[in-house]
DNA sequence: GCATCTGAGTTCGGAAGTTGAACCTAGTGG
DNA sequence: CCACTAGGTTCAACTTCCGAACTCAGATGC
Protein backbone atom coordinates (compact mmCIF):
# COMPACT_ATOMS: atom_id res chain seq x y z
CA UNK A 1 0.00 0.00 0.00
CA UNK A 2 1.96 2.64 -1.32
CA UNK A 3 0.80 6.26 -1.44
CA UNK A 4 -0.40 7.87 -4.29
CA UNK A 5 1.75 11.51 -4.20
CA UNK A 6 3.16 14.51 -6.20
CA UNK A 7 5.11 14.96 -3.82
CA UNK A 8 7.00 11.23 -4.51
CA UNK A 9 6.52 11.76 -8.36
CA UNK A 10 8.20 15.48 -7.73
CA UNK A 11 10.93 13.83 -6.01
CA UNK A 12 11.20 11.48 -8.62
CA UNK A 13 12.51 13.89 -11.47
CA UNK A 14 14.73 15.80 -8.81
CA UNK A 15 14.88 14.65 -5.81
CA UNK A 16 18.73 12.88 -6.21
CA UNK A 17 21.51 14.80 -4.52
CA UNK A 18 22.67 17.07 -7.32
CA UNK A 19 19.06 17.50 -9.26
CA UNK A 20 17.90 20.87 -7.01
CA UNK A 21 21.62 22.47 -7.11
CA UNK A 22 22.13 22.12 -10.78
CA UNK A 23 18.45 23.60 -11.03
CA UNK A 24 19.90 26.31 -8.65
CA UNK A 25 22.82 27.06 -10.80
CA UNK A 26 20.84 28.04 -13.44
CA UNK A 27 18.64 30.00 -11.84
CA UNK A 28 21.78 32.20 -11.00
CA UNK A 29 22.55 32.59 -14.48
CA UNK A 30 25.07 29.83 -14.99
CA UNK A 31 24.55 27.64 -17.72
CA UNK A 32 27.31 25.64 -19.19
CA UNK A 33 28.99 22.63 -17.97
CA UNK A 34 32.35 23.53 -16.78
CA UNK A 35 30.90 26.47 -14.36
CA UNK A 36 28.20 24.49 -13.16
CA UNK A 37 30.58 21.57 -12.30
CA UNK A 38 32.66 23.83 -10.42
CA UNK A 39 29.69 25.69 -8.16
CA UNK A 40 28.03 22.82 -7.77
CA UNK A 41 30.65 20.10 -6.97
CA UNK A 42 29.58 17.34 -8.39
CA UNK A 43 31.47 14.93 -10.37
CA UNK A 44 31.29 14.88 -14.43
CA UNK A 45 29.62 11.60 -14.89
CA UNK A 46 27.03 12.78 -12.93
CA UNK A 47 26.72 16.18 -13.89
CA UNK A 48 26.49 14.73 -17.19
CA UNK A 49 23.40 12.48 -16.18
CA UNK A 50 21.68 14.41 -14.40
CA UNK A 51 21.28 17.54 -17.20
CA UNK A 52 20.21 14.69 -19.71
CA UNK A 53 17.56 13.45 -17.18
CA UNK A 54 16.79 17.07 -16.59
CA UNK A 55 16.43 17.47 -20.73
CA UNK A 56 14.27 14.74 -20.50
CA UNK A 57 11.96 15.55 -18.18
CA UNK A 58 11.34 18.87 -19.67
CA UNK A 59 13.30 20.98 -17.26
CA UNK A 60 16.08 21.83 -18.78
CA UNK A 61 16.15 22.88 -22.19
CA UNK A 62 19.22 22.59 -24.80
CA UNK A 63 20.94 25.76 -26.80
CA UNK A 64 23.90 25.79 -29.21
CA UNK A 65 26.06 28.80 -28.17
CA UNK A 66 29.49 29.68 -29.93
CA UNK A 67 32.29 31.61 -28.12
CA UNK A 68 34.26 33.79 -30.20
CA UNK A 69 37.84 31.44 -30.83
CA UNK A 70 35.77 27.78 -29.86
CA UNK A 71 33.89 25.48 -31.25
CA UNK A 72 30.21 25.30 -31.09
CA UNK A 73 28.82 23.93 -27.53
CA UNK A 74 25.81 23.43 -25.78
CA UNK A 75 24.27 25.75 -22.58
CA UNK A 76 21.31 24.81 -20.56
CA UNK A 77 18.34 27.06 -19.69
CA UNK A 78 15.73 26.36 -17.87
CA UNK A 79 11.50 25.43 -19.29
CA UNK A 80 8.66 26.83 -18.71
CA UNK A 81 8.40 23.46 -15.96
CA UNK A 82 11.45 24.23 -14.62
CA UNK A 83 11.22 27.53 -14.19
CA UNK A 84 8.46 27.15 -12.09
CA UNK A 85 10.41 25.26 -9.59
CA UNK A 86 11.21 28.36 -8.18
CA UNK A 87 9.50 27.95 -5.16
CA UNK A 88 10.72 24.86 -4.51
CA UNK A 89 14.34 26.41 -4.31
CA UNK A 90 12.90 29.41 -2.67
CA UNK A 91 11.24 27.15 0.10
CA UNK A 92 14.80 25.44 1.14
CA UNK A 93 16.57 28.01 0.83
CA UNK A 94 14.40 29.36 4.00
CA UNK A 95 14.76 26.90 5.96
CA UNK A 96 18.29 26.72 5.58
CA UNK A 97 18.61 30.17 5.98
CA UNK A 98 16.60 30.37 9.20
CA UNK A 99 18.21 26.46 10.72
CA UNK A 100 21.42 26.07 9.43
CA UNK A 101 22.86 29.87 8.44
CA UNK A 102 26.48 30.59 10.06
CA UNK A 103 26.65 33.89 11.97
CA UNK A 104 27.44 35.84 8.70
CA UNK A 105 23.46 35.41 7.93
CA UNK A 106 21.90 33.89 4.77
CA UNK A 107 24.66 33.61 1.57
CA UNK A 108 22.31 34.55 -1.10
CA UNK A 109 19.09 37.16 -0.84
CA UNK A 110 15.89 37.31 -2.74
CA UNK A 111 14.60 40.60 -3.64
CA UNK A 112 11.39 41.94 -5.51
CA UNK A 113 12.72 43.30 -8.38
CA UNK A 114 10.26 45.78 -8.82
CA UNK A 115 10.48 47.04 -5.19
CA UNK A 116 13.36 45.23 -3.84
CA UNK A 117 12.05 44.03 -0.80
CA UNK A 118 12.83 40.75 1.04
CA UNK A 119 10.97 37.60 -0.94
CA UNK A 120 9.35 35.07 0.84
CA UNK A 121 8.16 31.37 -0.06
CA UNK A 122 4.69 31.44 1.85
CA UNK A 123 1.62 29.34 1.92
CA UNK A 124 -1.64 31.60 1.18
CA UNK A 125 -5.15 30.82 0.47
CA UNK A 126 -6.82 31.85 -2.88
CA UNK A 127 -9.09 33.90 -0.86
CA UNK A 128 -5.90 36.12 0.14
CA UNK A 129 -4.97 34.80 3.47
CA UNK A 130 -1.35 34.36 4.54
CA UNK A 131 -1.07 31.21 6.31
CA UNK A 132 1.92 30.44 8.81
CA UNK A 133 4.80 28.52 7.46
CA UNK A 134 4.40 25.55 10.08
CA UNK A 135 1.47 24.75 8.60
CA UNK A 136 -0.57 25.08 11.35
CA UNK A 137 -3.62 26.38 9.25
CA UNK A 138 -3.54 23.69 7.17
CA UNK A 139 -6.37 20.86 6.21
CA UNK A 140 -5.52 18.37 3.46
CA UNK A 141 -7.93 16.37 2.20
CA UNK A 142 -7.49 13.13 -0.13
CA UNK A 143 -9.21 12.62 -3.10
CA UNK A 144 -7.78 9.13 -3.63
CA UNK A 145 -4.41 7.60 -3.58
CA UNK A 146 -3.74 4.69 -1.70
CA UNK A 147 -2.78 2.19 -4.16
CA UNK A 148 -2.65 -1.68 -3.31
CA UNK A 149 0.77 -3.29 -3.93
CA UNK B 1 35.58 26.54 -5.95
CA UNK B 2 32.19 25.11 -4.62
CA UNK B 3 29.16 27.53 -3.69
CA UNK B 4 27.89 28.22 -0.16
CA UNK B 5 23.92 27.85 -0.01
CA UNK B 6 21.47 27.34 2.18
CA UNK B 7 20.04 25.07 -0.26
CA UNK B 8 22.72 22.68 -0.68
CA UNK B 9 23.26 22.66 3.13
CA UNK B 10 18.97 21.69 3.68
CA UNK B 11 19.72 19.06 0.94
CA UNK B 12 22.12 17.48 2.97
CA UNK B 13 19.87 16.87 5.58
CA UNK B 14 16.39 15.87 4.17
CA UNK B 15 17.90 15.96 -0.46
CA UNK B 16 17.84 11.96 0.07
CA UNK B 17 15.17 9.61 -1.64
CA UNK B 18 12.97 8.99 1.37
CA UNK B 19 13.58 11.52 3.74
CA UNK B 20 10.66 13.93 2.18
CA UNK B 21 8.38 11.15 1.90
CA UNK B 22 8.34 10.48 5.62
CA UNK B 23 7.95 14.05 6.19
CA UNK B 24 4.84 13.91 4.14
CA UNK B 25 3.61 11.03 6.24
CA UNK B 26 4.24 12.58 9.53
CA UNK B 27 2.72 15.76 7.72
CA UNK B 28 -0.30 14.01 7.40
CA UNK B 29 -0.92 12.20 10.73
CA UNK B 30 0.86 8.94 9.92
CA UNK B 31 3.08 8.66 13.12
CA UNK B 32 4.51 5.08 13.37
CA UNK B 33 6.76 2.99 12.34
CA UNK B 34 5.04 0.31 10.15
CA UNK B 35 2.31 2.72 8.74
CA UNK B 36 5.20 4.93 7.35
CA UNK B 37 6.63 1.91 5.80
CA UNK B 38 3.43 1.30 4.21
CA UNK B 39 2.65 4.44 2.37
CA UNK B 40 6.36 5.66 1.89
CA UNK B 41 7.47 1.86 0.39
CA UNK B 42 10.58 2.89 2.17
CA UNK B 43 12.48 -0.94 2.89
CA UNK B 44 12.79 -1.56 6.80
CA UNK B 45 16.95 -0.43 7.19
CA UNK B 46 16.50 2.96 5.20
CA UNK B 47 13.16 4.10 7.43
CA UNK B 48 15.54 3.24 10.50
CA UNK B 49 18.16 5.31 9.20
CA UNK B 50 16.25 7.82 7.99
CA UNK B 51 14.32 8.57 11.10
CA UNK B 52 17.42 8.33 13.12
CA UNK B 53 18.80 11.23 10.78
CA UNK B 54 15.60 13.20 11.15
CA UNK B 55 15.77 12.97 14.60
CA UNK B 56 19.59 13.72 15.34
CA UNK B 57 19.06 17.00 12.74
CA UNK B 58 15.79 17.82 15.35
CA UNK B 59 13.57 17.90 12.75
CA UNK B 60 11.46 15.09 14.59
CA UNK B 61 11.10 14.10 17.61
CA UNK B 62 9.95 10.84 19.38
CA UNK B 63 7.57 10.29 21.96
CA UNK B 64 6.38 7.13 23.38
CA UNK B 65 3.02 5.71 23.17
CA UNK B 66 1.31 2.56 24.56
CA UNK B 67 -1.29 0.86 22.75
CA UNK B 68 -3.74 -1.05 25.26
CA UNK B 69 -2.32 -4.87 24.79
CA UNK B 70 1.42 -3.67 23.62
CA UNK B 71 4.39 -2.71 24.99
CA UNK B 72 5.12 0.68 25.00
CA UNK B 73 6.46 2.08 21.31
CA UNK B 74 7.67 5.18 19.77
CA UNK B 75 5.86 7.30 18.08
CA UNK B 76 7.64 10.25 15.87
CA UNK B 77 6.13 13.97 15.47
CA UNK B 78 7.40 16.93 13.89
CA UNK B 79 9.21 19.35 15.70
CA UNK B 80 9.18 23.49 15.70
CA UNK B 81 11.90 23.30 12.70
CA UNK B 82 10.16 20.17 10.91
CA UNK B 83 6.43 21.73 10.68
CA UNK B 84 8.62 24.76 8.44
CA UNK B 85 9.73 22.34 5.81
CA UNK B 86 5.62 22.53 5.04
CA UNK B 87 6.46 24.82 2.59
CA UNK B 88 8.86 22.86 0.69
CA UNK B 89 7.04 20.14 0.45
CA UNK B 90 4.27 22.23 -0.56
CA UNK B 91 5.82 23.30 -3.47
CA UNK B 92 7.42 20.40 -4.49
CA UNK B 93 3.46 18.83 -4.17
CA UNK B 94 1.93 21.73 -6.34
CA UNK B 95 4.82 21.66 -8.91
CA UNK B 96 3.82 17.35 -9.48
CA UNK B 97 0.60 18.28 -9.38
CA UNK B 98 0.54 20.86 -12.30
CA UNK B 99 3.31 18.90 -14.18
CA UNK B 100 2.60 15.07 -13.63
CA UNK B 101 -1.20 14.45 -12.21
CA UNK B 102 -3.28 12.23 -14.19
CA UNK B 103 -6.21 12.77 -15.82
CA UNK B 104 -8.18 12.54 -12.45
CA UNK B 105 -6.60 15.77 -10.71
CA UNK B 106 -4.62 15.79 -7.49
CA UNK B 107 -4.57 13.19 -5.51
CA UNK B 108 -4.45 15.54 -2.09
CA UNK B 109 -5.60 18.89 -1.98
CA UNK B 110 -4.70 21.37 0.73
CA UNK B 111 -7.21 23.83 2.17
CA UNK B 112 -7.20 26.64 4.42
CA UNK B 113 -8.95 25.31 7.88
CA UNK B 114 -9.90 29.17 8.50
CA UNK B 115 -11.58 29.48 5.17
CA UNK B 116 -11.68 26.20 3.38
CA UNK B 117 -9.84 27.70 0.03
CA UNK B 118 -7.66 25.95 -1.73
CA UNK B 119 -3.83 26.63 -0.37
CA UNK B 120 -0.94 27.46 -2.91
CA UNK B 121 3.02 27.91 -2.52
CA UNK B 122 3.92 31.60 -3.35
CA UNK B 123 6.30 33.53 -3.47
CA UNK B 124 6.20 37.24 -1.73
CA UNK B 125 7.69 40.17 -0.87
CA UNK B 126 7.67 41.67 2.16
CA UNK B 127 5.72 44.60 1.06
CA UNK B 128 2.94 42.09 0.40
CA UNK B 129 3.84 42.05 -3.81
CA UNK B 130 2.70 38.31 -4.45
CA UNK B 131 5.51 37.29 -7.63
CA UNK B 132 5.10 34.75 -10.19
CA UNK B 133 5.76 31.33 -9.26
CA UNK B 134 8.50 31.23 -12.40
CA UNK B 135 10.53 33.80 -10.00
CA UNK B 136 10.60 36.22 -12.98
CA UNK B 137 10.41 38.94 -10.82
CA UNK B 138 12.88 37.85 -8.41
CA UNK B 139 16.70 39.12 -8.03
CA UNK B 140 19.41 37.18 -6.46
CA UNK B 141 21.70 39.15 -4.58
CA UNK B 142 25.24 37.38 -3.57
CA UNK B 143 26.11 38.63 -0.58
CA UNK B 144 29.11 36.28 -0.27
CA UNK B 145 29.76 32.65 -0.65
CA UNK B 146 31.57 31.43 -3.19
CA UNK B 147 34.24 29.00 -1.28
CA UNK B 148 37.74 28.32 -2.61
CA UNK B 149 38.00 24.61 -2.94
C1' DG C 1 51.28 20.07 -41.04
C1' DC C 2 51.82 19.28 -36.18
C1' DA C 3 51.57 20.02 -31.28
C1' DT C 4 48.85 21.95 -27.93
C1' DC C 5 44.89 23.96 -25.49
C1' DT C 6 40.05 23.83 -23.92
C1' DG C 7 35.32 22.50 -22.65
C1' DA C 8 32.68 18.61 -22.57
C1' DG C 9 32.20 14.06 -21.82
C1' DT C 10 33.54 8.80 -21.03
C1' DT C 11 35.73 5.10 -18.59
C1' DC C 12 37.36 2.89 -14.66
C1' DG C 13 37.82 0.43 -10.17
C1' DG C 14 36.79 1.07 -5.52
C1' DA C 15 33.61 2.97 -1.92
C1' DA C 16 29.10 3.84 -0.40
C1' DG C 17 24.22 3.37 -0.42
C1' DT C 18 19.85 0.62 -1.50
C1' DT C 19 17.18 -3.43 -1.86
C1' DG C 20 13.96 -7.37 -0.26
C1' DA C 21 14.01 -11.24 2.50
C1' DA C 22 15.04 -13.46 6.63
C1' DC C 23 15.92 -13.11 11.33
C1' DC C 24 15.68 -11.05 16.19
C1' DT C 25 13.40 -9.09 20.34
C1' DA C 26 10.57 -7.75 24.17
C1' DG C 27 5.88 -7.42 25.96
C1' DT C 28 1.17 -9.36 25.87
C1' DG C 29 -2.70 -12.42 25.59
C1' DG C 30 -4.30 -17.06 25.49
C1' DC D 1 5.02 -21.32 27.71
C1' DC D 2 3.67 -20.55 23.08
C1' DA D 3 2.38 -17.60 19.41
C1' DC D 4 1.79 -12.92 17.95
C1' DT D 5 3.18 -8.16 16.95
C1' DA D 6 5.63 -3.70 15.93
C1' DG D 7 9.82 -2.30 15.23
C1' DG D 8 14.26 -3.19 14.19
C1' DT D 9 18.82 -5.60 12.58
C1' DT D 10 21.53 -8.38 9.44
C1' DC D 11 22.83 -10.08 5.11
C1' DA D 12 24.36 -10.64 0.25
C1' DA D 13 23.20 -8.87 -4.27
C1' DC D 14 22.85 -4.95 -6.72
C1' DT D 15 23.08 -0.14 -8.04
C1' DT D 16 24.90 4.32 -7.71
C1' DC D 17 28.58 7.52 -6.64
C1' DC D 18 33.16 9.05 -6.53
C1' DG D 19 37.68 11.15 -8.21
C1' DA D 20 41.23 10.53 -11.41
C1' DA D 21 42.67 9.58 -15.75
C1' DC D 22 41.58 9.42 -20.41
C1' DT D 23 39.19 10.77 -24.94
C1' DC D 24 37.39 13.78 -28.38
C1' DA D 25 36.97 17.61 -31.63
C1' DG D 26 37.67 21.99 -33.14
C1' DA D 27 40.77 26.41 -32.57
C1' DT D 28 45.10 28.38 -32.41
C1' DG D 29 50.23 28.98 -32.43
C1' DC D 30 54.33 27.78 -34.68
Amino acid sequence: MSRICSVARTLDIVGERWSLLVLREIFLGVRRFEPIREATGAPRAVLTDRLRSLVAAGIVGQRDYREPGSRVRQEYRLTDAGRELQPVLTALMQWGDRHLAGPEGPPLELRHAGCGAHVRATLACEHGHLLPDNGSELHAVQRYGDRAT
